[in-house]
DNA sequence: CTTCTTCTGATGTACGTTAGTCAGAAATGG
DNA sequence: CCATTTCTGACTAACGTACATCAGAAGAAG
């Protein structure tokens, strides 16, 4: 058996054509009782509507936003560079992307590319965020004008956006603690914590959840505030290098954002003494290269590829209306050892 | 700029619509000269048909069996639940799913499957291998069939079958090695083996890649002949606790398939005195409530919705032979360790 | 140059939906 | 009960493709 049309409806329904299409499209000039009996008649055939048949005919094309942060972030890079991959396969299903580079970590630029995107008369907007009231106001405006928004990566708090796609950062935090905490067994001491920005929010539930565990599953380990390099490899590079001198009893560091690069000059300058164990985030030709040289021990990583296909599938169904699987915009936290490296 | 249309080809080909239609789906009474100016035209305009219209005009319903073990294995049992769930929602892609069970580790049963899904005229296959000729044979018969043949998890070697989609078992067997060799640092003795059978491809490149890093990285740790317990509680109980009792000095066992129900059994017969470190495959409800319980020590594993998804993105795209990504079959090992569980 | 075969073009219908027009029916108000 | 408004039905043309039919053109063979 084919699935129930439009027709069956109609015929079921006892109505016209037309106006299963009203009822079906939200137009007005449909009686209550009426449309009633239609939704009755649709509920009862299990009918769902052709989304293919409908696009064709309405000659639908989807224009998708995606708002990301512009700089020298390997990982941020790789994004935009799948972005534009994922901008010719997605013609082949009715979707244009189009692509914004914003100033990382920087709420005003943010909410004002929003602003743009809405002008733009997006269907959806898929976008990195970092955490401001205008970021959130923008937002807002842009659901209140029926456009979808789709936080990617970092997520909003309290936000109206319609879903997340990413990995859960506060587990990573406490997985990054349980590995850590694990290799660092038998040699009590400190734990330095690398941050981008406390602005973002990925970042800061992944230092959350390290911060869980590590109180407490391995109180032996002292952990020093996070400092911030706002993912730049100098800034790191110098903040890291003073609190290595400060402390020389530092084990293990927690890298939980970008500048890795910076990370690992500061370390190799250090010198290897008593090599402190080191977690890292993102798998970018830095991090690669440290796993293998036996700099990172290891690294969280999420499939920036898979978030761009669950973003685009989630939005689409966003506006469509149509029920979204729990599933699909979770990420998992892949780990990497030197030994399954791809 | 709206994408050309057939309508489009004809123009600039200076033919007809109905040529551009002959040569577009391969009817013959072409002349070679037309064809090739029709070709012509459509890289010119970059023509891609319009998959959607298309098949909404000839009604296109893709038949899509996937064969897949039975059995008390909870795994496959997730597996089997997950594809009803997909049965519905494939249906708005035009996708029919029909699900067959086959015994486990039986190459002659699968194969018959195989060729029962031929005479239903599927239009692809999704299985779980074993390995086995006659399975061979079958996947060949069906491909010369144009029956496109995707492996599930379990791959065929040297296979006639269109794509893989599962985890890389080979990296996952050194993934575990590179954790249950860290856990059991300082503390050499033995390491079990316990698998399904080695006539899955899965658990013969888990044992090899495990055994790999094994040797190469953590050579205190002696490994013993794997035993295999076909995934069944009773039998991995039985098996495992003669091991135990043979080899006081077991100190790590790594549990490459299923019945971890009967590894935990053995287990606790054993008592906790040193307890071994555990690494194994799969979370269900039996291996998370042992990560919990601290007999478990990691759990590597595979999204099967993941998998699913996937196999069945790319068994239309093997249909319709649209270029597939090659990251869309690869699916990452997933690893667990109590303070990141779900 | 004719006859026959092989190509090609023109045309129409269909798929399931959107979206419009227009006439006529039903409900509402007075 | 009539006038008016609000609903409803019948019809039509798209969207891009598939597929069938038939007439006519071009080419090959005699």
């Amino acid at each position: 058996m084919s699935r129930p049309t439009v027709h069956d409806v109609a015929r079921v329904a006892n109505v016209s054509l037309s106006t299963v299409d009203r009822v079906l499209n939200g137009r007005n000039g449909v009686r209550a009782a009426t449309q009633e009996r239609v939704r009755a008649a649709m509920k009862q055939l299990g009918y769902e509507r052709d989304l293919m048949a409908a696009n064709l005919s309405r000659q639908r094309i989807y224009k998708i936003r995606f708002v990301i942060p512009d700089g020298p972030n390997s990982f941020m890079r790789n994004l935009a560079a799948e972005l534009e991959t994922h901008a010719r396969i997605a013609l082949r299903d009715r979707t244009e992307i189009g692509v914004s580079l914003v100033p990382p970590f920087d709420g005003r630029a943010l909410a004002a590319e929003l602003r743009r995107a809405k002008e733009a008369a997006a269907d959806g907007v898929v976008m990195v965020a970092t955490e401001s009231a205008e970021v959130r106001q923008a937002v807002s405006e842009l659901r209140a004008a029926g456009i979808q928004v789709v936080t990617l990566i970092s997520d909003l708090s309290a936000s109206a956006r319609g879903h997340f796609v990413g990995i859960d950062n506060v587990s990573a935090g406490r997985t990054a603690a349980g590995l850590l905490g694990r290799f660092c067994a038998g040699r009590p001491g400190r734990i330095a914590i690398v941050a981008g920005s406390m602005l973002v929010r990925d970042h800061v539930e992944r230092r959350l959840g390290f911060e869980q565990v590590m109180h407490a599953e391995f109180p032996e380990l002292k952990l020093l505030p996070p400092i911030e390099g706002g993912d730049e490899a100098a800034t790191v590079d110098r903040l890291l290098t003073d609190l290595l001198r400060e402390h020389p009893d530092i084990v293990g560091i927690y890298s939980l954002g970008g500048g890795n690069r910076g990370l690992r000059n500061a370390l190799d300058r250090a010198g290897p003494d008593p090599r402190p164990m080191v977690v890292g985030h993102e798998l970018t030709d830095q991090s690669r290269v440290a796993l293998q040289d036996g700099v990172f021990d290891a690294v969280l990583q999420q499939d920036i590829r898979k978030e761009v296909a669950s973003a685009l599938i989630i939005i689409r169904n966003l506006i469509e209306a149509i029920p979204i699987d729990a599933h699909t915009g979770l990420i998992h936290t892949e780990i990497f050892l030197r030994d399954n490296l791809p």
